[in-house]
DNA sequence: GGCCCTCTTTACGTTAACGTCAACGTCAGG
DNA sequence: CCTGACGTTGACGTTAACGTAAAGAGGGCC
Protein backbone atom coordinates (compact mmCIF):
# COMPACT_ATOMS: atom_id res chain seq x y z
CA UNK A 1 0.00 0.00 0.00
CA UNK A 2 2.34 2.52 1.14
CA UNK A 3 4.83 4.19 -1.95
CA UNK A 4 8.04 3.77 -1.73
CA UNK A 5 10.89 5.39 -3.60
CA UNK A 6 14.73 4.37 -5.29
CA UNK A 7 17.16 7.29 -3.98
CA UNK A 8 17.61 8.42 -7.94
CA UNK A 9 13.59 8.60 -8.09
CA UNK A 10 14.02 11.34 -5.48
CA UNK A 11 16.83 12.87 -6.75
CA UNK A 12 15.05 13.72 -10.18
CA UNK A 13 11.98 14.74 -8.85
CA UNK A 14 13.31 17.22 -6.61
CA UNK A 15 16.48 18.33 -9.11
CA UNK A 16 19.30 17.23 -6.44
CA UNK A 17 21.59 15.01 -7.06
CA UNK A 18 22.62 11.48 -5.28
CA UNK A 19 25.10 12.53 -3.09
CA UNK A 20 23.27 15.52 -1.74
CA UNK A 21 20.52 13.25 -0.58
CA UNK A 22 23.12 10.74 0.96
CA UNK A 23 24.69 13.51 2.29
CA UNK A 24 21.55 14.82 4.13
CA UNK A 25 21.38 11.45 5.23
CA UNK A 26 24.79 11.62 6.99
CA UNK A 27 23.44 14.66 8.44
CA UNK A 28 20.83 13.33 10.27
CA UNK A 29 17.86 14.86 7.86
CA UNK A 30 16.39 11.62 6.24
CA UNK A 31 16.74 8.32 7.90
CA UNK A 32 15.08 5.73 5.20
CA UNK A 33 14.86 2.64 5.81
CA UNK A 34 17.43 -0.55 4.17
CA UNK A 35 16.34 -3.52 2.19
CA UNK A 36 19.71 -5.00 2.18
CA UNK A 37 22.20 -1.99 0.95
CA UNK A 38 19.64 -0.26 -1.01
CA UNK A 39 18.13 2.27 0.37
CA UNK A 40 14.23 2.41 0.61
CA UNK A 41 12.36 6.22 1.01
CA UNK A 42 8.84 6.15 2.05
CA UNK A 43 6.53 9.05 2.05
CA UNK A 44 7.69 11.13 4.95
CA UNK A 45 11.01 10.95 3.76
CA UNK A 46 9.86 12.45 0.79
CA UNK A 47 7.70 15.42 2.68
CA UNK A 48 10.96 15.80 4.36
CA UNK A 49 13.13 16.34 1.74
CA UNK A 50 10.30 18.95 0.10
CA UNK A 51 10.64 20.44 3.85
CA UNK A 52 14.76 20.81 3.26
CA UNK A 53 14.29 22.46 -0.07
CA UNK A 54 11.97 24.91 0.99
CA UNK A 55 14.22 25.83 4.34
CA UNK A 56 17.13 26.54 1.86
CA UNK A 57 15.29 28.89 -0.22
CA UNK A 58 14.84 30.30 2.47
CA UNK A 59 18.45 30.87 3.17
CA UNK A 60 19.13 28.37 6.28
CA UNK A 61 21.56 26.07 6.89
CA UNK A 62 21.11 21.98 7.04
CA UNK A 63 21.38 22.66 10.98
CA UNK A 64 18.46 24.90 11.39
CA UNK A 65 16.95 22.50 8.40
CA UNK A 66 16.92 19.77 10.88
CA UNK A 67 16.21 21.58 13.60
CA UNK A 68 13.09 22.80 12.02
CA UNK A 69 12.21 19.08 11.03
CA UNK A 70 12.39 18.01 14.08
CA UNK A 71 9.65 20.45 15.46
CA UNK A 72 7.62 18.09 12.80
CA UNK A 73 8.01 15.20 15.05
CA UNK A 74 6.73 16.27 18.67
CA UNK A 75 6.39 13.41 20.85
CA UNK A 76 4.00 14.78 23.44
CA UNK A 77 5.81 12.99 26.22
CA UNK A 78 7.28 15.22 28.60
CA UNK A 79 6.52 18.63 29.42
CA UNK A 80 9.38 20.17 29.27
CA UNK A 81 9.91 19.11 25.68
CA UNK A 82 6.91 21.23 24.57
CA UNK A 83 7.86 24.39 26.37
CA UNK A 84 10.69 23.71 24.90
CA UNK A 85 9.28 23.00 21.22
CA UNK A 86 6.98 26.22 21.57
CA UNK A 87 9.92 28.29 22.72
CA UNK A 88 11.78 26.88 19.09
CA UNK A 89 8.61 27.50 16.85
CA UNK A 90 8.37 31.64 18.54
CA UNK A 91 11.73 32.01 17.74
CA UNK A 92 11.86 30.83 14.39
CA UNK A 93 8.48 32.41 13.85
CA UNK A 94 10.01 35.45 14.28
CA UNK A 95 12.83 35.35 11.86
CA UNK A 96 10.08 34.22 9.20
CA UNK A 97 8.12 37.44 10.13
CA UNK A 98 11.54 39.36 9.99
CA UNK A 99 11.98 37.94 6.19
CA UNK A 100 8.73 38.89 5.25
CA UNK A 101 9.27 42.25 6.35
CA UNK A 102 12.79 42.29 4.48
CA UNK A 103 10.88 40.74 1.47
CA UNK A 104 8.40 43.42 1.40
CA UNK A 105 11.09 46.08 1.70
CA UNK A 106 13.28 44.74 -1.62
CA UNK A 107 9.97 43.97 -3.30
CA UNK A 108 9.21 47.67 -3.18
CA UNK A 109 12.54 48.97 -4.10
CA UNK A 110 12.31 46.97 -6.87
CA UNK A 111 8.89 48.04 -8.61
CA UNK A 112 10.15 51.45 -7.96
CA UNK A 113 13.31 50.68 -9.66
CA UNK A 114 11.18 49.16 -11.93
CA UNK A 115 9.12 52.30 -12.64
CA UNK A 116 11.86 54.96 -12.74
CA UNK A 117 13.74 52.46 -15.29
CA UNK A 118 10.73 51.64 -17.72
CA UNK A 119 9.50 55.41 -17.58
CA UNK A 120 13.20 56.34 -18.85
CA UNK A 121 12.56 53.58 -21.55
CA UNK A 122 9.38 54.86 -22.78
CA UNK A 123 11.13 58.36 -22.71
CA UNK A 124 13.56 56.85 -25.31
CA UNK A 125 11.57 54.85 -27.04
CA UNK A 126 9.87 58.42 -27.81
CA UNK A 127 12.46 60.15 -28.70
CA UNK A 128 15.41 58.00 -29.86
CA UNK A 129 17.12 60.99 -31.87
CA UNK A 130 17.40 63.45 -28.71
CA UNK A 131 20.39 61.31 -27.30
CA UNK A 132 20.02 64.05 -24.42
CA UNK B 1 28.09 68.22 6.00
CA UNK B 2 28.45 64.96 4.64
CA UNK B 3 28.82 62.47 7.39
CA UNK B 4 31.78 59.70 7.28
CA UNK B 5 32.34 56.40 9.14
CA UNK B 6 35.31 54.55 9.73
CA UNK B 7 35.33 50.97 9.53
CA UNK B 8 35.17 49.95 13.12
CA UNK B 9 32.19 52.15 13.65
CA UNK B 10 30.45 50.73 10.58
CA UNK B 11 31.39 47.11 12.16
CA UNK B 12 29.62 48.10 15.34
CA UNK B 13 26.74 49.24 14.27
CA UNK B 14 26.07 46.38 11.73
CA UNK B 15 27.67 43.53 14.25
CA UNK B 16 30.30 42.41 11.79
CA UNK B 17 34.11 41.99 12.20
CA UNK B 18 36.02 44.68 10.29
CA UNK B 19 37.55 41.65 8.34
CA UNK B 20 33.80 41.35 6.82
CA UNK B 21 33.69 44.21 5.71
CA UNK B 22 36.80 44.32 3.94
CA UNK B 23 36.19 41.24 2.72
CA UNK B 24 32.94 42.53 1.16
CA UNK B 25 35.15 45.58 -0.49
CA UNK B 26 37.60 42.49 -2.06
CA UNK B 27 34.21 41.29 -3.48
CA UNK B 28 33.39 44.60 -4.84
CA UNK B 29 30.39 44.85 -2.83
CA UNK B 30 32.25 48.11 -1.19
CA UNK B 31 34.26 50.81 -2.50
CA UNK B 32 34.98 53.72 0.22
CA UNK B 33 37.26 56.44 -0.34
CA UNK B 34 40.57 56.87 1.28
CA UNK B 35 42.09 59.32 3.80
CA UNK B 36 45.62 58.04 2.75
CA UNK B 37 45.38 54.62 3.54
CA UNK B 38 42.57 54.54 6.03
CA UNK B 39 39.26 53.63 4.59
CA UNK B 40 36.38 56.20 4.91
CA UNK B 41 33.05 55.34 4.53
CA UNK B 42 30.19 57.43 2.86
CA UNK B 43 26.48 56.98 3.72
CA UNK B 44 26.23 55.51 0.35
CA UNK B 45 28.39 52.90 1.83
CA UNK B 46 26.44 52.52 4.58
CA UNK B 47 23.62 51.84 2.50
CA UNK B 48 25.00 49.77 0.64
CA UNK B 49 26.04 47.71 3.87
CA UNK B 50 22.19 47.49 5.05
CA UNK B 51 21.61 46.35 1.33
CA UNK B 52 24.30 43.52 1.77
CA UNK B 53 22.75 42.78 5.79
CA UNK B 54 19.02 42.61 4.29
CA UNK B 55 20.30 39.84 1.39
CA UNK B 56 21.78 38.16 3.89
CA UNK B 57 19.21 37.60 6.26
CA UNK B 58 17.37 35.75 2.76
CA UNK B 59 19.65 33.85 1.85
CA UNK B 60 21.33 35.27 -0.56
CA UNK B 61 25.00 34.71 -2.26
CA UNK B 62 27.49 37.76 -1.90
CA UNK B 63 27.44 37.08 -5.47
CA UNK B 64 23.69 37.55 -5.89
CA UNK B 65 23.46 40.70 -3.62
CA UNK B 66 26.38 42.31 -5.63
CA UNK B 67 24.27 41.77 -8.78
CA UNK B 68 21.44 43.10 -6.38
CA UNK B 69 22.94 46.32 -5.32
CA UNK B 70 24.06 47.43 -9.09
CA UNK B 71 20.57 47.48 -9.31
CA UNK B 72 20.21 50.62 -7.19
CA UNK B 73 22.49 52.21 -9.58
CA UNK B 74 21.04 51.86 -12.66
CA UNK B 75 22.82 54.70 -15.27
CA UNK B 76 20.14 55.90 -17.60
CA UNK B 77 22.77 55.20 -20.80
CA UNK B 78 21.97 52.43 -22.67
CA UNK B 79 18.56 50.83 -24.19
CA UNK B 80 20.02 47.99 -24.07
CA UNK B 81 21.39 47.99 -20.50
CA UNK B 82 17.63 49.18 -19.02
CA UNK B 83 16.09 46.06 -21.13
CA UNK B 84 18.60 43.81 -18.90
CA UNK B 85 18.21 45.82 -15.73
CA UNK B 86 13.80 45.14 -16.07
CA UNK B 87 15.19 41.43 -17.40
CA UNK B 88 16.99 41.08 -14.06
CA UNK B 89 14.17 42.84 -11.74
CA UNK B 90 11.99 40.91 -12.90
CA UNK B 91 13.85 37.54 -12.38
CA UNK B 92 14.59 38.82 -9.12
CA UNK B 93 11.14 39.83 -8.39
CA UNK B 94 9.78 36.04 -8.79
CA UNK B 95 12.43 34.23 -6.89
CA UNK B 96 11.44 36.86 -3.81
CA UNK B 97 7.81 36.17 -4.48
CA UNK B 98 8.81 32.62 -4.44
CA UNK B 99 9.76 32.95 -0.86
CA UNK B 100 6.65 35.10 0.34
CA UNK B 101 5.15 31.69 -0.58
CA UNK B 102 7.49 29.71 1.27
CA UNK B 103 7.36 31.88 4.24
CA UNK B 104 3.38 31.54 4.51
CA UNK B 105 3.67 28.07 4.37
CA UNK B 106 6.14 27.34 6.72
CA UNK B 107 4.54 29.82 9.40
CA UNK B 108 1.24 28.07 8.75
CA UNK B 109 2.43 24.70 9.63
CA UNK B 110 4.48 26.23 12.75
CA UNK B 111 1.25 27.79 13.84
CA UNK B 112 -0.52 24.71 13.60
CA UNK B 113 2.21 22.76 15.25
CA UNK B 114 1.76 25.83 17.89
CA UNK B 115 -1.34 25.20 18.35
CA UNK B 116 -1.55 21.02 18.79
CA UNK B 117 1.31 21.64 20.67
CA UNK B 118 -0.17 24.04 23.39
CA UNK B 119 -3.31 22.28 23.56
CA UNK B 120 -1.24 18.86 24.38
CA UNK B 121 0.42 21.38 27.06
CA UNK B 122 -2.68 22.65 28.48
CA UNK B 123 -4.33 18.90 28.85
CA UNK B 124 -1.59 17.99 30.79
CA UNK B 125 -1.36 20.67 33.10
CA UNK B 126 -5.15 19.74 34.09
CA UNK B 127 -4.21 16.35 35.11
CA UNK B 128 -0.68 16.42 35.62
CA UNK B 129 -1.76 12.97 37.24
CA UNK B 130 -2.33 10.79 34.35
CA UNK B 131 0.69 10.04 32.76
CA UNK B 132 -1.41 8.46 30.00
C1' DG C 1 28.94 -16.36 -18.26
C1' DG C 2 29.24 -11.58 -19.78
C1' DC C 3 27.49 -7.08 -19.79
C1' DC C 4 24.94 -3.19 -18.19
C1' DC C 5 22.72 -0.61 -14.87
C1' DT C 6 21.80 1.00 -10.37
C1' DC C 7 23.34 1.27 -5.96
C1' DT C 8 26.89 1.13 -2.29
C1' DT C 9 30.97 3.03 0.64
C1' DT C 10 35.30 5.60 1.02
C1' DA C 11 38.00 9.33 0.28
C1' DC C 12 39.81 13.39 -1.49
C1' DG C 13 38.69 18.03 -3.94
C1' DT C 14 36.27 22.53 -4.16
C1' DT C 15 33.87 26.96 -3.27
C1' DA C 16 32.01 30.62 -0.36
C1' DA C 17 32.45 33.35 3.48
C1' DC C 18 34.68 34.53 6.52
C1' DG C 19 38.35 33.80 11.06
C1' DT C 20 42.92 34.21 12.73
C1' DC C 21 47.50 35.55 12.92
C1' DA C 22 51.65 38.10 11.68
C1' DA C 23 54.01 42.18 10.71
C1' DC C 24 53.86 46.79 10.09
C1' DG C 25 52.20 52.13 9.87
C1' DT C 26 50.20 56.25 12.53
C1' DC C 27 48.68 59.22 15.75
C1' DA C 28 47.30 61.00 20.62
C1' DG C 29 48.49 60.96 25.45
C1' DG C 30 51.54 60.67 29.37
C1' DC D 1 60.13 58.42 23.45
C1' DC D 2 57.12 54.72 24.58
C1' DT D 3 52.76 52.72 24.83
C1' DG D 4 48.21 51.63 23.30
C1' DA D 5 44.43 52.08 20.21
C1' DC D 6 43.22 51.74 15.68
C1' DG D 7 44.24 50.80 10.90
C1' DT D 8 46.63 48.40 6.94
C1' DT D 9 47.99 44.24 3.78
C1' DG D 10 48.95 39.39 3.21
C1' DA D 11 48.65 34.69 3.99
C1' DC D 12 46.98 30.66 5.77
C1' DG D 13 43.02 28.12 8.40
C1' DT D 14 38.18 26.67 8.81
C1' DT D 15 33.36 25.29 8.09
C1' DA D 16 29.37 24.09 5.30
C1' DA D 17 27.63 21.89 1.46
C1' DC D 18 28.31 19.48 -1.64
C1' DG D 19 31.26 17.44 -6.32
C1' DT D 20 34.02 13.87 -8.14
C1' DA D 21 36.40 9.78 -8.73
C1' DA D 22 37.56 4.95 -7.39
C1' DA D 23 36.27 0.35 -6.45
C1' DG D 24 33.03 -2.99 -5.64
C1' DA D 25 28.19 -5.52 -4.76
C1' DG D 26 23.95 -7.25 -6.77
C1' DG D 27 20.34 -8.01 -10.10
C1' DG D 28 18.31 -8.61 -14.74
C1' DC D 29 18.67 -10.39 -19.26
C1' DC D 30 20.33 -12.38 -23.52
Amino acid sequence: MSETYGIAELAREFDVTTRTIRFYEDKGLLVPLREGQRRVYAPRDRVRLRLIMRGKRLGFSLDEIRQLIDLYDVDPSEVMQLRHFLDKIHEHKEILVGQQKDISETLAEMERIEAQCSSLLSEKQKKPQTAN
